[in-house]
DNA sequence: TATGAATGAGGCTTCATTCAT
DNA sequence: AATGAATGAAGCCTCATTCAT
């Protein structure tokens, strides 16, 4: 049975989780303070501690949080891609459309932070294993994996920048997908790095 | 004529500038501290802003330094490329060949600064432009300059990761390039985003 | 007539008491929190203030507690000793035994606290009337009361220590009784200080 | 050559041990914080730490200070003292001088802090080594070395507080002294406990 | 009455920056 | 100019206490 009060606490918890990813987007991780994300929620700077015993426990949260939402339906789609085109698509869909929900970030800082906002970036290192699976069902060709995976992260992270500038979703993943389509069949055969 | 006074003046900002891309390397600019750049120096904390003004000045200082030392070669090697090989590797090649050089930063930040060395980031923006002239030279095909841009900023990102992290400047150079020249010839053609 | 919630009442009051007295001994009064008496109990730490108005006032009713309950019987000891040698020996015992009942706190302070348990001091000011009644009496020499009581209440407190050392109760009690019956003899007759 | 600079740094360490002297021995250790220190001169919280890490660091720079100053002294006393009586005199006049010295905090602590001034403390560690030499030299009768360490330690404390408020130096000696005298002689020949 | 989350004052400490020498 | 100690704002965190349930 949920009383109100479990209510009421497990909302804080998601009030301080979503002021935490916006300000760590806005600000960077190091940049950001305990305090910038209690000033932006309507709770008290002690209440944070209720919570959370650090600033580094929040993005650990935050990397927890979605690895049980967002990557799990990501690695599907790849798994389950049946063309390299779909294999493509998928991620780069996947994370375009994550990026424009969460558009609003104004980026006042100095630092250019790729951020690499926290949840993301456990995703990378499964898209690189998904590559040599790949790979292996022949759905890729046989060349560099850990580069290849760098490639795609690179592209990954710089055109989401142009989705946050409001660029369109469909678009970009399109652009994104056929420079890989053409690239992936110039590049060299090699073997894992 | 330049009095031994001046000398000394000149010499003491190419200290503090050459501690400060250092530490910026190493540390990131957030998690860096003006205590940490005179720390690297012989100079006394105090002098540090007979300099500069603040740490944001530094690393200001830091990009226009570069501006006029590093970029002009970048951008007049792609001005003179006379081919769309020649214009991709000299781009990917400059930038591995710089982090390459830099190597030995050790970056033990939780975050994940793809730190965007100062000199390097107005280095993008040229790119963009000189993505733009050899559009229009007929050197590249006329696809979307601003995402073509990106992708390679982002390529250009994540490989360097792993030249720091030891692999070979023209073994990565070659892979960049080719992945690009296949990807370029089957981009859709399409308007500047 | 008392009712169920009277006996809950109460309990609880000394639930929060005991608690308090073994976290006072233990860490002392300044470095003890609220926290540590309510972690101690089963209790919630709103309750601990339908109780007490705070940790000062736990404090106080410690002491009152124990001067109702420890001190008379104390006080009647010396009152009704009729050699001088009594009168040392039942004040020294009484104070090593409920040390010794005591002994489990590990007092990690790095300050020395010759705690002084809330319940304790005001027996000394006890200890003082009583040196009066005695000398009134004739069975202490009339010499100086308040010095002679500080002394005595130094070597209870220092010996005390011993005794949570694991010191052997009958032994420090006569120690520290032969000592005064020596002493006390060879004391500069004077008046009250 | 010492340099005005010079000559204010160490003034500005020797102010705040003097502000944490006092207020060490108003409040206790655990209750002092650092910015009672800093608050008790007209320095900045900041510069606290240009002259010691932590709280803990000027405690021990307390104890050092006066392991240097004091101690040696009492120590040259009591082992030149050539009877009995010199050697309880030496050790108790030097203690009540010291703490008469010192006079004028105003303890509104709830908490009795018998402080152990910290410089105090390790004094009593060489008190009872001197003891043991004393009891060698057939100074003192062989008795509990450990439980007379502790009896003139209690004493000694006990005894002070009284000088604080007022007593005067030289009659609590003898007092003391007196007591001792006396009692010393009553004592049961025993072993090291 | 009991509960335990929320509160915010206040402690410790770091660091960019100023300023007397 | 160069120096480096002083400054104090601001960060992180703890804890006594309040208050809605």
């Amino acid at each position: 049975m949920t009383t109100r009060r479990e209510q009421t606490k497990i909302q804080n918890r998601e009030t301080i989780l979503a002021a935490a990813r916006q300000v760590f987007v806005q600000l960077g991780f190091a940049t950001a303070t305990v305090r910038d994300i209690i000033r932006a929620t309507p709770l008290a700077s002690g209440t944070f501690y209720n919570y959370f015993k650090s600033k580094e426990e929040v993005y650990q949260a935050l990397r927890d949080e979605v690895a049980l939402k967002v990557r799990p339906r990501l690695r599907e789609a790849r798994r389950q891609a049946s063309s390299r085109e779909e294999f493509l698509a998928s991620s780069f869909r996947a994370f375009f459309q994550f990026v424009a929900d969460d558009r609003g970030g104004s980026r006042p800082a100095p630092e250019r932070f790729r951020m690499d906002s926290p949840e993301v970036l456990a995703g990378f290192v499964e898209l690189r294993e998904d590559i040599s699976d790949a790979m292996a069902r022949g759905l890729l060709p046989a060349t560099d994996a850990g580069a290849l995976g760098a490639a795609l992260t690179g592209v990954d992270f710089e055109l989401a920048e142009r989705v946050k500038a409001g660029a369109d979703v469909e678009v970009t993943t399109r652009f994104a997908t056929e420079l890989f389509l053409g690239g992936i069949e110039a590049l060299p055969k090699s073997q894992e790095t």
